[in-house]
DNA sequence: ACCCTCTATGAAAGCGATTTCATCTCAATT
DNA sequence: AATTGAGATGAAATCGCTTTCATAGAGGGT
């Protein structure tokens, strides 16, 4: 085991004393004019400038942190770091965080309560400034706990509370509109993959999907509704238990768009065509889902969108300022997989 | 903007100290303890543990960092995060950190040296223990240099030094098999989308192919080769031109997955159909590639694998041994999309 | 018994910042 | 002219932990 304390290097390692001495002030100035935590006289803050830039220093966050009890770090608990729903979201919120100077330190839970858990301890003992927390599985009750020692941005859910900000996806008018959009071709009798029924937004899918046949008073027919779990392979079983079921269907509405791809390569199996055969409709819109074969119709969730505004959100509420984005409404993407229906 | 002192909550925060006081021992001993950096009595040991247990003393990283110069995160350089294969990588080098304790910290460079760069400073400026950076654009000057003062790992190159090692994944032979499986198919107008030449693995990719054909005989056709650049797009508008031109071919080796899909695309919208029109072929197996339409014959790159590797090889580095692990070879995985040339 | 080598342990000095507190200066008020 | 107050600055404490350094016992050999 090396000794750490003498470092090859560290003598490479400029720190603030050393530019508080090639400046001739003392430390507290200079980290004033770093922070701008108090007024400089304006010769002395040239000469640090000057200092910093001679010596190339770097503030150290580690220090940093340790002192100032700031990390400039945001943790951010996401349910699986390569789904592709997720990764935009990512983008969005490094895309976002990094001209502030905040760096993500990202984790993932599984959709597992008891690991979310594990992670959002990890990361308050890592001492992060702010919580972005995407469709957790936790209760409301503990996130609101958690937002009182750290600012804390949740999505997928209705919240309110101090440090805590919600940003929910209108899940529900989604369905409604995929499932509208269907009617309008004409079909009838639309068969539904649900996804889990554990999460909240999978269930807002399934309402508006009843509701919007409702609203165009066709009846409700349970067997045309078959679970899923967000899965491709799980939209590939749901369609092949559909069809063995001997159901009547022109068009399918899939929770996610993973399904509708999983659904599609079933229907395909069964020597069945989109959208001539059956029309499919997805929800997401994935990046792929423009290009499968055909490209799905889907309705848009703006999942780089969220990530930014998540993490704008964040940043308001770290400078105690009241955030105020809203998501974006869903919209309707129709592509190919969805057409009349044939009379 | 609040004091950080004060901290209403601090009062919760239990510290080493407080263990110490607890147990009736010296902050060093319990320092130790937890470190196991030198042998403690039994007893001694007994007691602090309890303590530990009846405080629920969580050391701090942030501190540990600054007065260990170890933070037990490693930094992560990453081409984008959301692109499918880098998720599977994330994945895997955060299921092999996470039990030992470390972190990984994610940047994405975006494929731009310049901001390559930027990311690792500001991944040492955060005193990562350790870097990982998965097929950079960097020299591999650079990378020797930024081993002299922290482990290394590095994909996507063959490069050897002190600090620093290695994965590298046979794209030549992988591009090689695929050809090779095209041609055995009774393929012999075998059109080639090539990646951005600034991708060494596009090149060796290429290089497998013109390889392959050689072996076999078939004269090299420049026009059979168009240009991609590892986006759907590209691989869409690359068949657009290589239709257009009026080459003739009966298979396509696209140099990734994600070009076989927008190479899927456009043969769809000009009514050729896979395979029984042209045979598709892609590279590197993504999630999807197996629920496509139909399902694409490619060579399986093991990004997960190439995670868990990179993270194990970097554990490895900083206990001071030498990494041995090994990139698994190309596996040709012929699905739906490949079939025999009909007479 | 005596001296010497280990081993276990505590005290104290950092690590590199931030922040409080105390000064000091200088202009404004009465 | 004397008092007060505001603004700029430095000294020193602190954040929570690791590590060096010094010391007190515990054996061990002769």
């Amino acid at each position: 085991m090396k000794t750490k304390r003498l470092g090859k290097d560290s003598s490479q390692v400029v720190t603030l004393d050393m530019v508080a001495k090639e400046s001739g002030v003392s430390p507290s100035t200079v980290s004033r004019i770093l922070n701008g935590t108090a007024t400089v006289s304006e010769d002395k803050k040239k000469s640090v400038d000057a200092a910093i830039a001679k010596l190339g220093f770097v503030p150290n966050p580690v220090a940093r942190g340790l002192a100032g009890g700031r990390t400039l770090s945001i943790g951010v608990v996401t349910q699986a770091l390569d789904s592709p729903f997720y990764g935009a979201a990512l983008r969005g919120i490094e895309d976002e965080l990094d001209p502030a100077g905040y760096s993500p330190l990202f984790v993932s839970a599984h959709w597992n309560q008891a690991s979310e858990v594990r992670c959002i301890d990890m990361l308050r003992a890592r001492r992060v400034d702010g919580l972005i927390v995407l469709n957790g599985r936790m209760s409301d009750q503990s996130l609101k706990t958690i937002a009182k020692t750290v600012p804390v941005v949740v999505t997928g859910r209705q919240l309110k509370g101090p440090g805590l900000f919600a940003l929910n996806f209108d899940n529900f008018n989604g369905g409604f509109q995929a499932t509208q959009h269907l009617i309008q071709l004409g079909h009838r009798r639309i068969a539904f993959i649900s996804g889990d029924p554990e999460h909240p937004d999978a269930n807002e899918r399934f309402k508006g999907y009843v509701s919007a046949l409702e609203a165009a008073h066709i009846p409700f027919n349970p067997n045309l509704v078959v679970p899923g779990e967000y899965h491709e392979i799980s939209g590939l079983l749901a369609v092949d238990r559909l069809l063995a079921s001997q159901q009547q269907f022109t068009a399918i509405f899939a929770a996610n768009d993973q399904m509708a791809f999983g659904a599609a390569l079933s229907l395909h199996r069964h020597s069945l065509r989109i959208p001539d055969d059956v029309s499919l409709m997805g929800f997401d819109d994935l990046a792929n889902s423009l290009y499968c074969v055909p490209p799905l119709s889907t309705i848009h969730q703006p999942a780089y969108e969220l990530g930014r505004l998540a993490a704008a959100s964040m940043l308001q509420l770290l400078a105690e300022q009241k955030p105020t984005a809203l998501m974006p409404a869903p919209v309707l993407i129709a592509r190919e997989s969805t057409r009349r229906l044939r009379v």
